[in-house]
DNA sequence: CCAGACGTTGTT
DNA sequence: GTCTGG
DNA sequence: CCAGACGTTGTT
DNA sequence: GTCTGG
Protein backbone atom coordinates (compact mmCIF):
# COMPACT_ATOMS: atom_id res chain seq x y z
CA UNK A 1 0.00 0.00 0.00
CA UNK A 2 1.26 3.30 0.39
CA UNK A 3 0.80 5.16 3.43
CA UNK A 4 3.61 7.61 3.91
CA UNK A 5 5.58 8.84 1.03
CA UNK A 6 8.80 11.53 0.42
CA UNK A 7 8.79 15.02 -2.03
CA UNK A 8 11.58 16.68 -1.79
CA UNK A 9 12.54 17.71 -4.67
CA UNK A 10 12.33 21.53 -5.48
CA UNK A 11 9.27 22.94 -7.22
CA UNK A 12 11.55 23.80 -10.08
CA UNK A 13 12.33 20.49 -10.90
CA UNK A 14 8.71 19.37 -10.25
CA UNK A 15 7.81 21.86 -12.45
CA UNK A 16 9.62 20.23 -15.69
CA UNK A 17 9.53 17.19 -14.72
CA UNK A 18 5.85 16.90 -14.95
CA UNK A 19 5.35 19.92 -17.42
CA UNK A 20 3.70 22.63 -15.54
CA UNK A 21 4.07 26.39 -15.43
CA UNK A 22 4.39 26.51 -11.86
CA UNK A 23 4.83 24.92 -8.80
CA UNK A 24 3.32 26.21 -5.35
CA UNK A 25 6.51 27.01 -3.25
CA UNK A 26 6.78 24.54 -0.24
CA UNK A 27 9.82 22.53 1.64
CA UNK A 28 10.92 19.45 1.48
CA UNK A 29 8.80 16.74 2.82
CA UNK A 30 10.47 13.72 3.62
CA UNK A 31 7.29 12.05 5.94
CA UNK A 32 4.04 12.78 4.21
CA UNK A 33 0.72 11.33 6.23
CA UNK A 34 -2.97 11.08 5.25
CA UNK A 35 -5.06 13.55 5.97
CA UNK A 36 -2.21 16.01 5.57
CA UNK A 37 -1.87 18.27 1.96
CA UNK A 38 -0.36 16.41 -0.69
CA UNK A 39 0.82 17.96 -4.09
CA UNK A 40 -1.67 16.46 -7.45
CA UNK A 41 -0.81 17.66 -10.76
CA UNK A 42 -3.64 17.74 -13.06
CA UNK A 43 -5.61 19.25 -16.16
CA UNK A 44 -7.12 22.45 -15.53
CA UNK A 45 -9.97 22.45 -13.45
CA UNK A 46 -13.10 23.03 -16.07
CA UNK A 47 -10.38 24.18 -18.61
CA UNK A 48 -8.13 21.14 -19.74
CA UNK A 49 -6.88 22.44 -22.58
CA UNK A 50 -5.26 25.50 -20.64
CA UNK A 51 -2.66 22.50 -19.88
CA UNK A 52 -1.48 20.86 -16.53
CA UNK A 53 -1.56 22.55 -13.09
CA UNK A 54 0.17 21.58 -9.59
CA UNK A 55 -2.15 22.23 -6.41
CA UNK A 56 -2.24 21.23 -3.01
CA UNK A 57 -5.54 18.82 -1.99
CA UNK A 58 -5.65 16.52 1.02
CA UNK A 59 -4.37 13.32 1.57
CA UNK A 60 -7.67 10.88 1.54
CA UNK A 61 -10.58 10.78 -1.01
CA UNK A 62 -13.99 12.94 -0.38
CA UNK A 63 -16.61 11.56 -2.49
CA UNK A 64 -18.60 14.53 -3.87
CA UNK A 65 -21.95 12.84 -1.92
CA UNK A 66 -20.42 12.26 1.42
CA UNK A 67 -22.17 14.04 4.05
CA UNK A 68 -18.84 15.09 6.67
CA UNK A 69 -15.49 14.94 6.43
CA UNK A 70 -15.07 11.30 8.36
CA UNK A 71 -15.04 8.93 5.41
CA UNK A 72 -11.90 10.39 3.91
CA UNK A 73 -9.72 9.00 6.63
CA UNK A 74 -10.23 5.54 5.49
CA UNK A 75 -9.85 6.14 1.47
CA UNK A 76 -6.18 7.43 1.13
CA UNK A 77 -5.72 4.29 -1.20
CA UNK A 78 -7.85 3.09 -3.55
CA UNK A 79 -7.27 -1.05 -5.12
CA UNK A 80 -6.31 -0.62 -8.96
CA UNK A 81 -8.21 -3.91 -9.33
CA UNK A 82 -11.73 -2.55 -8.30
CA UNK A 83 -11.13 1.44 -8.78
CA UNK A 84 -13.14 1.47 -11.91
CA UNK A 85 -16.50 -0.10 -9.96
CA UNK A 86 -16.47 1.00 -6.39
CA UNK A 87 -19.02 3.55 -5.74
CA UNK A 88 -16.97 5.56 -3.49
CA UNK A 89 -13.97 5.93 -6.86
CA UNK A 90 -15.81 5.22 -9.99
CA UNK A 91 -16.64 8.80 -10.68
CA UNK A 92 -13.32 10.09 -9.70
CA UNK A 93 -11.49 7.25 -12.10
CA UNK A 94 -14.10 8.42 -15.12
CA UNK A 95 -12.81 12.30 -14.89
CA UNK A 96 -10.60 13.36 -12.01
CA UNK A 97 -7.64 11.47 -12.59
CA UNK A 98 -4.05 12.81 -11.18
CA UNK A 99 -0.18 13.05 -10.66
CA UNK A 100 0.72 12.70 -7.69
CA UNK A 101 4.60 13.33 -7.45
CA UNK A 102 6.74 11.73 -4.92
CA UNK A 103 10.55 10.92 -4.47
CA UNK A 104 9.44 7.61 -3.08
CA UNK A 105 7.31 5.44 -0.53
CA UNK A 106 7.75 3.69 2.96
CA UNK A 107 6.60 0.50 3.28
CA UNK A 108 6.81 -1.64 7.10
CA UNK A 109 8.17 -5.10 7.09
CA UNK A 110 6.56 -6.73 10.31
CA UNK A 111 9.21 -8.69 12.43
CA UNK A 112 9.58 -10.54 15.63
CA UNK A 113 11.13 -7.32 17.20
CA UNK A 114 8.36 -4.98 15.70
CA UNK A 115 7.68 -3.08 12.14
CA UNK A 116 10.74 -1.75 10.49
CA UNK A 117 10.23 0.91 8.00
CA UNK A 118 11.78 1.21 4.57
CA UNK A 119 12.49 3.42 1.55
CA UNK A 120 11.37 2.67 -1.63
CA UNK A 121 12.40 4.73 -4.73
CA UNK A 122 13.27 4.57 -8.22
CA UNK A 123 17.44 3.83 -8.74
CA UNK A 124 17.85 6.34 -11.06
CA UNK A 125 16.56 8.40 -7.77
CA UNK A 126 14.30 10.86 -10.02
CA UNK A 127 10.81 11.96 -9.57
CA UNK A 128 8.06 9.39 -9.82
CA UNK A 129 4.45 10.03 -10.33
CA UNK A 130 2.20 7.71 -8.46
CA UNK A 131 -1.73 7.57 -9.92
CA UNK A 132 -4.27 9.33 -8.11
CA UNK A 133 -7.71 10.23 -8.17
CA UNK A 134 -8.87 13.40 -6.87
CA UNK A 135 -12.31 15.12 -5.77
CA UNK A 136 -14.62 17.77 -5.48
CA UNK A 137 -16.43 18.37 -2.04
CA UNK A 138 -18.58 21.12 -0.32
CA UNK A 139 -19.67 20.94 3.22
CA UNK A 140 -23.10 21.17 4.11
CA UNK A 141 -22.32 24.95 4.73
CA UNK A 142 -20.71 25.71 1.38
CA UNK A 143 -16.69 25.20 2.14
CA UNK A 144 -15.29 23.76 -0.65
CA UNK A 145 -12.65 20.82 0.01
CA UNK A 146 -10.41 19.06 -2.70
CA UNK A 147 -9.09 15.58 -1.96
CA UNK A 148 -7.33 12.78 -3.34
CA UNK A 149 -6.32 9.38 -3.16
CA UNK A 150 -3.12 7.34 -4.05
CA UNK A 151 -4.16 3.63 -6.28
CA UNK A 152 -2.58 0.76 -5.05
CA UNK A 153 -1.38 -2.41 -6.41
CA UNK A 154 0.38 -6.13 -6.12
CA UNK A 155 4.02 -5.48 -5.05
CA UNK A 156 6.47 -6.26 -7.63
CA UNK A 157 9.78 -8.40 -6.45
CA UNK A 158 11.69 -5.94 -4.84
CA UNK A 159 8.81 -5.06 -2.66
CA UNK A 160 7.25 -8.18 -1.89
CA UNK A 161 9.83 -9.15 0.91
CA UNK A 162 8.83 -6.00 2.71
CA UNK A 163 4.87 -6.05 1.86
CA UNK A 164 2.28 -7.16 -0.31
CA UNK A 165 1.08 -4.04 -1.56
CA UNK A 166 2.65 -1.02 -3.55
CA UNK A 167 1.31 2.23 -4.67
CA UNK A 168 1.08 2.18 -8.86
CA UNK A 169 4.02 4.32 -10.03
CA UNK A 170 3.04 5.51 -13.74
CA UNK A 171 6.38 5.88 -16.50
CA UNK A 172 6.42 9.76 -17.77
CA UNK A 173 5.91 8.13 -21.51
CA UNK A 174 2.28 6.91 -19.39
CA UNK A 175 1.57 10.17 -17.62
CA UNK A 176 -0.66 11.54 -20.84
CA UNK A 177 -2.95 8.50 -21.09
CA UNK A 178 -3.86 8.31 -17.55
CA UNK A 179 -4.48 12.17 -17.71
CA UNK A 180 -6.30 12.26 -21.07
CA UNK A 181 -10.22 12.43 -20.86
CA UNK A 182 -10.50 10.70 -23.85
CA UNK A 183 -8.37 7.40 -22.49
CA UNK A 184 -10.77 4.33 -22.53
CA UNK A 185 -11.48 2.72 -18.94
CA UNK A 186 -9.75 -0.34 -20.38
CA UNK A 187 -6.22 1.30 -21.43
CA UNK A 188 -6.42 3.20 -17.61
CA UNK A 189 -6.93 -0.03 -16.15
CA UNK A 190 -3.84 -1.26 -18.17
CA UNK A 191 -1.72 1.30 -16.18
CA UNK A 192 -2.68 -0.01 -12.93
CA UNK A 193 0.35 -2.58 -13.27
CA UNK A 194 3.24 -2.62 -10.53
CA UNK A 195 6.28 -0.93 -11.79
CA UNK A 196 9.01 -3.29 -12.96
CA UNK A 197 12.08 -4.17 -10.36
CA UNK A 198 14.57 -3.55 -12.14
CA UNK A 199 13.76 0.41 -11.57
CA UNK A 200 13.73 0.74 -7.97
CA UNK A 201 15.93 -0.26 -4.88
CA UNK A 202 14.27 0.00 -1.27
CA UNK A 203 17.00 0.41 2.03
CA UNK A 204 16.17 0.34 5.85
CA UNK A 205 15.29 3.53 7.75
CA UNK A 206 15.20 4.72 11.06
CA UNK A 207 12.04 3.72 13.01
CA UNK A 208 11.70 7.15 14.22
CA UNK A 209 9.94 7.71 11.07
CA UNK A 210 7.40 5.35 11.63
CA UNK A 211 5.58 8.72 13.81
CA UNK A 212 4.28 10.85 11.48
CA UNK A 213 5.32 13.81 13.92
CA UNK A 214 9.17 12.79 12.80
CA UNK A 215 9.22 15.10 9.68
CA UNK A 216 13.30 15.75 9.20
CA UNK A 217 15.21 14.39 6.51
CA UNK A 218 16.62 11.87 8.79
CA UNK A 219 13.31 10.02 8.02
CA UNK A 220 14.46 8.85 4.52
CA UNK A 221 18.50 8.18 5.61
CA UNK A 222 19.80 4.94 5.14
CA UNK A 223 20.08 3.21 8.95
C1' DC B 1 -40.87 2.20 -2.66
C1' DC B 2 -37.23 3.80 1.18
C1' DA B 3 -32.92 3.02 3.87
C1' DG B 4 -28.37 2.36 4.03
C1' DA B 5 -23.98 1.70 2.25
C1' DC B 6 -20.37 3.43 -0.30
C1' DG B 7 -13.02 1.72 1.76
C1' DT B 8 -8.20 -0.15 2.61
C1' DT B 9 -5.04 -2.21 5.50
C1' DG B 10 -3.61 -5.88 8.42
C1' DT B 11 -4.76 -9.45 11.43
C1' DT B 12 -7.25 -13.53 12.85
C1' DG C 1 -24.73 9.99 -6.96
C1' DT C 2 -25.92 5.19 -7.44
C1' DC C 3 -26.50 0.60 -6.14
C1' DT C 4 -28.19 -3.12 -2.98
C1' DG C 5 -31.20 -5.06 0.34
C1' DG C 6 -35.58 -5.37 2.42
C1' DC D 1 0.58 4.05 7.14
C1' DC D 2 1.72 4.24 12.57
C1' DA D 3 1.14 6.29 17.23
C1' DG D 4 -1.61 7.48 20.74
C1' DA D 5 -5.80 8.13 22.98
C1' DC D 6 -9.66 6.19 24.89
C1' DG D 7 -13.25 9.99 30.70
C1' DT D 8 -15.73 12.80 34.11
C1' DT D 9 -15.86 15.82 37.82
C1' DG D 10 -14.62 19.93 39.96
C1' DT D 11 -11.25 23.39 40.62
C1' DT D 12 -7.87 26.80 38.90
C1' DG E 1 -10.75 -3.01 20.18
C1' DT E 2 -11.38 1.17 17.63
C1' DC E 3 -11.02 5.82 16.49
C1' DT E 4 -8.36 10.19 15.72
C1' DG E 5 -4.39 12.86 14.50
C1' DG E 6 -0.26 13.46 11.93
Amino acid sequence: MCGRFALKAPPADIASHFGVDAVPEAAPRYNIAPTQPILIVRHRWQQPEAGLEAVHVKWGLLPSWAKDESMAAKLANARGETVAEKPAFRSAFRRMRCLIPADGFYEWEATPSGKQPWFIRLKSQELLAFAGLWEHWQAPDGTPLETATIITTDANELVRPVHDRMPVILQPADYAAWLGAQTKAEDLKALLKPLPEDLMERYRVSRRMSNARNEGEECMAPV
